[in-house]
DNA sequence: TCTGGGGTCCTAGGACCC
DNA sequence: TCTGGGGTCCTAGGACCC
């Protein structure tokens, strides 16, 4: 049977998640913040329509937001998380092949049917969504990816479409096409439009129509199967199942600038500890480490330094403690004082699983617990993240990221149950 | 004072091999 | 004086995504 894409994406997401539990905010302006209160992130429509773009640097926009009065959230990664499972259980519950993309989308692929009987099936998953989890999505149908994505977009753009447009034997798509600039298609970013815009290129159709040879040697093969798709040739395939990831990241920028080897070194052990947890929850062993370390790019003043280094493990390991030893030797490597850093992480690498663990033959292995591990991560799956912790951690964390507007962990912790009162 | 974090893929170029 | 060519592997950097 023929089979087409649909796209659910949802509409502002962290906007709609935060409101979602403060519905006196429903129809008023919000904003969410990055991590340390940096840059928006995500915006309500009367935020967009006050003309601040998606990244805009928080302490720019204050007085302005202040000044409309929009109500400022720091980022609440459990809230989205949770809601966005919730999401993605719903639609898994309606159909068999579901990707999930991302944190806010998902692709289904659907039995093909003519435009109008796809939009109809995708409205009531829609309104599914609404009843079940109470987060609004757009859902963009077409033969490809790609053209699901346009048609999410067209969606969302179109009022009249009720949040919902199938793309699929659509008799003036390309028209459609030729009202999207070439920025807005999916695997064009910036630079890209750039070239494509010298070279005339500067909407969908465009692309569309592009000489294959020269968009395969200045856009890569990603271009290439970007045009192709447009064409209606799926190059895309639906992912039901998630990849293994093949590295784990986890880096902040700081509170504040951070100069002494000390407070570096308390908060790389942090994210290893961190990295560290998500890699033993995909069963997974790291062969390397990356650490890096870099001062303000936007500071006008002060000298910069952007480092990083790569430190290969003896042996394959997901114990924390051998992680930290090798960071922080990488840590140590890199530093220098005289230097305002803003930021550190570390990047575990080369990940293979837990079965395949290679022992070193000219180097005794490393003396690991893994039931202490175990037990590690149990007692903080239970009673909450950081509840044990490693000494190299720190206890002060005056660098800790600032976030001065976050909402409760309303659906992960028993603490920030929201009550409802019948009064 | 204050500008996020976590991923993937592709390519060019160097090292190294025979 | 004049010193090949083809292959693989690895890494850094750059592009993209949300």
């Amino acid at each position: 049977m023929k089979k087409v894409f649909a796209l659910v994406d949802c509409n502002n997401f962290y906007a709609a998640c935060e409101r979602l539990f403060r519905p006196e905010l429903s129809d008023k302006p919000i904003v969410v913040l990055s991590n340390n209160d940096g840059c928006v992130i995500a915006r309500s429509n009367e935020v967009k329509k006050l003309g601040i773009s998606m990244g805009a640097p928080y302490f720019k926009n204050e007085a302005l937001l202040r000044k409309h009065n929009v109500t400022v959230f720091s980022s609440n990664y459990a809230l989205y998380g949770d809601l966005s499972h919730r999401v993605m259980d719903v639609l898994q519950q309606l159909e068999p092949e579901v990707e999930m993309y991302s944190i806010d989308e998902a692709f289904l692929s659907l039995p093909y049917h003519n435009g109008r009987e796809m939009c109809k099936y995708a409205a009531w998953i829609k309104e599914k969504v609404r009843q079940c989890v109470g987060i609004p999505v757009s859902i963009g149908i077409g033969p490809t990816k790609t053209l699901a994505k346009i048609a999410t977009h067209i969606a969302k753009k179109n009022s009249q479409q009720n949040g919902v447009f199938s793309l699929v034997n659509h008799a003036n798509s390309d028209a459609l096409l030729e009202s999207v600039v070439v920025a807005d298609v999916w695997g064009i970013g910036r630079q890209y439009a750039d070239i494509l815009a010298r070279r005339g290129i500067l909407h969908a159709l465009d692309l569309k129509n592009a000489d294959d040879v020269w968009v395969r040697k200045h856009l890569t093969v990603n271009g290439l199967r970007t045009v192709m798709e447009l064409r209606g040739i799926s190059c895309l395939p639906l992912g039901s199942v998630p990849p293994a990831k093949k590295s784990i990241v986890s880096s902040r920028s700081f509170r504040r600038p951070v100069c002494e080897f000390s407070d570096l070194k308390e908060a790389v052990a942090s994210y290893v500890s961190t990295a560290a947890a998500k890699l033993r929850a995909q069963g997974a062993l790291a062969g390397a480490i990356h650490v890096f370390l870099s001062t303000n790019r936007f500071a006008a003043k002060g000298p910069q330094r952007s480092v990083s280094t790569m430190i290969k493990l003896p042996q394959p390991s997901s114990y924390t403690p051998t992680l930290l030893k090798y960071a922080s030797q990488g840590l140590a490597r890199i530093y220098k004082s005289g230097y305002r850093y803003n930021k550190a992480g570390i990047m575990l690498v080369e990940l293979s699983g837990h079965l395949l663990k290679q022992a070193n033959l000219f180097c005794p292995a490393e003396k690991e617990s893994d039931s202490l591990m175990e037990a590690v991560d149990t007692i903080n799956t239970r009673w909450g993240r950081n509840m044990v912790r490693f000494a190299a951690e720190g206890v002060a964390k005056s660098w800790r990221m600032k976030q001065a507007h976050k909402s409760p962990a309303y659906t992960t912790c028993w603490k920030n149950l929201p009550v409802v009162r019948a009064d």
